[in-house]
DNA sequence: CGTTCTCTTGACCAGCATCAAAATTTGTGG
DNA sequence: CCACAAATTTTGATGCTGGTCAAGAGAACG
């Protein structure tokens, strides 16, 4: 796993350096529904929280006492089955909010998948600021939103049967869904591993592994690196994802 | 399909017999967030219209200018692919909200299983309603998660390879969604046929009709009539969804 | 430079899809 | 109320995709 330049940490370590107004993750976020000039609310709730690449944020089943916020890096989201197995609910990059289903336990384990920093919110603090500011529940009841169109496409790539219209339809959906991904246009990042992919899509770490030769033996991608693919022919990918 | 004994239409037609406040579905749906000194806000927004069995509410790639309550019925709410093949995202049943993601065209189609009332809002007066009123958009909020919560159950389900735990853990998650559910304690009602079933987790109907037909030979369920389902052994059952 | 982890590739097999037909239920019209 | 037609469900036979087991190649890290 190749990690990332190290992004300027937004909401930053330390704070007094520009703080949430000169986060890079605001404009992904849903702090951006705050103004400027009330942003100190904001920052009085929170604290920031760095972590190092496998370390988890939180547990399922845990209580959830918090709520938090990515400024940069990214998350895997994910539940094991009685029988071991490990369903990645999906992976959480920068202006990702984590806890907006309210329920009293969370559902499954959020770890680091490279190095990452969360703002972290108390959530009774963060419940009555949301009851005091319409902004800020707008934007909470809009990402809400967006992440139920997320598990419903999971849900589409899950249902259809093949394997390689499930990776195509990842790798389409991947870079929309990580704002701050670096490098150029037509390249994909996979921050993840191979068995993470598959553990999202539903197949085991060989298949996916063999989708993927198949995507480049067929001219479709090409490997700049284990963790960074490259886009040869995007019609082709968009059609085995939908088509 | 077995149609129920009509329920008598919650924000009933006519309107004038009781309207929302004697709603039989407002215990289970956002208007319950609003209290019944309000409710005249509501019922000057909302037409009530009934649907026939196999109607459609809306067709995905619809522009959405309107939301919906269902107050009685049931729906099954789509999407199809490309190449022919039927997703259904779920199935709604009194007090299920339509509309709550914001999006500007539907995510699928959404079809009436059996004879079924909804009501109807034009999405601008709603919307405006909801930035007046806080009861009702944190009702929203909150049920945007149980929705969410919903899909991942689904994801979790999709997830797993083999079909018997898939159908077990669908029917084991029914009784719950279905609210106004007649019948004893114990029985499951199944108003979708078995293609339904296989389409909302990805198998074909004969692979349903066998694990059904399993689940009857282990003595875990018995039929009362195609649609109505009793659960002999509820443990065996919720062994076969989880473990 | 060696250890460890991840990824790739191969061989084999099981479970589900596909194709096909019979049994059951539902709906319609006399 | 019965008989017939249409739709749904059940069951059977066969083939293929992807899972499982296994070994080797390539990266990452100390």
């Amino acid at each position: 796993m190749v990690a990332l330049a190290p992004i300027r940490a937004p909401c930053a370590p330390g704070r007094t350096a520009g703080g949430c107004a000169e986060c890079l993750a605001r404009p992904f976020s849903v702090c951006a529904a705050v103004p400027d000039a009330d942003l100190a609310e904001l920052e009085a709730l929170s604290q920031v929280r760095p972590l190092a690449p496998g370390e988890a944020l939180f547990r399922q089943d845990d209580p959830a006492t918090e709520v938090f916020n990515v400024s940069s890096g990214s998350l895997r989201l994910f539940r094991l089955a009685a029988d071991g197995r490990r369903q990645i609910l999906g992976f959480l990059f920068a202006g990702d909010f984590i806890g907006l289903t309210g329920e009293a336990a969370w559902v499954g384990t959020a770890e680091a998948m490279e190095p990452a920093t969360v703002c972290r919110f108390p959530r009774a603090a963060f419940e009555a600021l949301t009851a005091q500011r319409r902004d800020l529940e707008a934007a909470l009841l809009s990402r809400a939103g967006a992440e139920l169109a997320a598990s419903r496409a999971q849900v589409l790539r899950l249902g259809g049967r093949a394997a390689l219209p499930r990776l195509a339809g990842f790798l389409c959906d991947l870079p929309r869904i990580d704002p701050m991904r670096p490098g150029a246009p037509g390249q994909i990042r996979l921050p993840m591993t191979r068995g993470e992919i598959a553990d999202h899509l539903g197949l085991t770490l060989e298949t996916v592994s063999r989708a993927l030769s198949t995507l480049k033996r067929r001219g479709v991608l090409s490997q700049v690196s284990l963790s960074e693919l490259r886009v040869e022919r995007p019609e082709a990918l968009d059609a085995l994802a939908n088509g």
